[in-house]
RNA sequence: GUGGGUAUAGCUCAGCUGGUAGAGCACCUGGUUGUGGUCCAGGAUGUCGCGGGUUCGAGUCCCGUUACUCACCCCA
């Protein structure tokens, strides 16, 4: 304990933990490294009102959560609270949108930040994998990100989420639906808060968790029922891709997203397991937010998985994932000669690509033999003065306890055999 | 921003209507002067979150405070 502590709604991450963590990364962006998606990293803050225009003025995202600050030369910045605004930004920066293969494909994996009161599955401080496609607008493309993200999932050995999909329509028949649904709401008997949300934004107040709130929507106008012909064909579009993929999802034709940027189709990866913040993963369709920011035209689709959730959610079904052990061979010196000689073994080994470590600082050969047995190697190479004179190490299998000696020389291929 | 719960050993926690601080796991030493994991024997470990109050006496009761945590809200 020192006189500090990690800040309110943030964590270390450390070991053993930290390597699931890593795991469950790697997991999710190996599917995204195999269909084309580049590499994208963006700075942890942007000007402020990139999220402001993007991710909306009247989200609580914006309104209360996001970590914003004036700096010594005036500039007025925020720490990002999600990706795609910052991706988007980057692209059209860069110009990536004109080299002429739409669309832009790219994936990200970092810290995001938002003030907010902590509680399971939500940090001040969080990290996410994101995938976004930038520049097509195609039903496939919108099944291809569902289908990426089902395979990260079902590949880390989560079985029991659940994808829930919606389309939120587009500028031409969207409007026409929240004036439907603002009218039905004003008659509702609703809290000044929630009143205030029916007219800034009253498709959210369709997502409200509350059982007094939900009774009140039963008879809700639903946006399915006032889809555009194009939206409408749309979607039932990538609903067929995704049942042709034998990816299972269930419509939801109350799911809306609290990023005002999302058009058409909306998804959500959902883990009953989690408690409270039971999203593990969510996205959609952006046609207008690149115009929202300044740019040209480009209908776009993406979403962000969060990797601190996905730990939980794996956490919450009993999957323990297959992590190779750090340390394939521990090597245990007894004097110094032994030292010089086994630390040498050791950097060969390494080199060579085999997991090696050393037995640090003056301990006795039973302390050591103990650290042998913690670091999880499989086999541990011991060196004393008898058997340097005779040019050799002793070998211990560490699951079947057999040792026997091995000539120094002969060490590395000697290893590479027993460990393939 | 709103409401509830918790705070005791490195970890998980027990400690009743106030009366000398405990368990399991982990750790350390020895049984093994060159061998871990298993087994046996022994050992160390605490501002009982912090501040005040009541009392002969407070881990226990009261007030305050801080931290953590869960839920609402929101979202990954």
């Amino acid at each position: 304990m020192s006189t500090f502590q990690a800040p309110k709604g943030t964590y270390d991450l450390i070991p053993p933990d930290s390597a699931r963590f890593l795991a469950v990364r790697e997991a999710i962006s190996a599917p995204l490294k195999r269909s084309g998606y580049g590499y994208i990293e963006t700075p942890g803050f942007e000007n402020v009102e990139l999220f402001a225009r993007g991710v909306g003025e009247s989200t609580d995202i914006v309104t209360k959560e996001m970590y914003a600050f004036e700096t010594k030369g005036g500039d007025r910045l925020a720490l990002r609270p999600e990706g795609t605004a910052s991706v988007l930004r980057a692209a059209l920066e860069a110009n990536l949108h004109k080299a002429g293969n739409l669309p832009v494909k790219l994936w990200y994996s970092g810290s995001y930040y938002r003030y907010e009161r902590p509680q399971k599955g939500r940090y001040r401080h969080f990290s996410q994998v994101g995938a976004e496609a930038i520049g097509a607008e195609d039903p496939a493309l919108d099944a291809e990100l569902i289908v990426l993200a089902d395979d990260a999932y079902r590949s880390l050995g989560l079985r029991e989420f659940r994808i829930l999909l919606n389309s939120l329509g587009d500028k031409e028949c969207r409007p026409v639906y929240r004036a439907a649904l603002q009218e039905f709401l004003r008659g509702l008997d609703l809290d000044e808060d929630t009143l205030r949300r029916a007219e800034i934004n009253p498709l959210r107040v369709l997502d409200d968790k509350r059982e007094a709130v939900q009774k009140q929507l039963a008879d809700a106008p639903l946006l399915r029922d006032y889809l555009c012909d194009a939206c409408k064909a749309y979607h039932e579009e990538v609903r067929a891709l995704l049942t042709a993929q034998g990816v299972a999802y269930e419509d939801d034709p109350r799911l809306v997203r609290g990023l005002d940027y999302y058009t058409r189709t909306t998804f959500e990866f959902v883990h009953d397991g989690l408690g409270s913040q039971s999203a593990v993963g969510g996205g959609g369709r952006y046609d207008g937010l690149s115009e929202m920011i300044g740019g040209p035209a480009l209908p776009s689709v993406g979403w962000a998985l969060g990797v601190d959730r996905t730990v939980l959610a794996l956490e919450a079904e009993g999957v323990t994932l297959e992590l190779p052990a750090a340390t394939s061979v521990f090597a245990v010196p007894l004097g110094e000669e032994a030292r010089r000689v086994l630390f040498a073994k050791v950097t060969e080994l390494r080199r060579a690509g085999i997991a090696a470590d050393f037995s640090f600082g003056s301990k006795g050969l039973k302390g050591a033999m103990k650290n042998a047995n913690r670091s999880g190697a499989r086999f541990t190479l011991v060196v004393g003065e008898r058997d340097l004179a005779e040019g050799v190490a002793q070998l211990k299998d560490m699951e079947s306890g057999e040792q026997g000696p091995v000539r120094l020389d002969d060490i590395l291929t000697t290893l590479q055999e027993r460990l393939a």
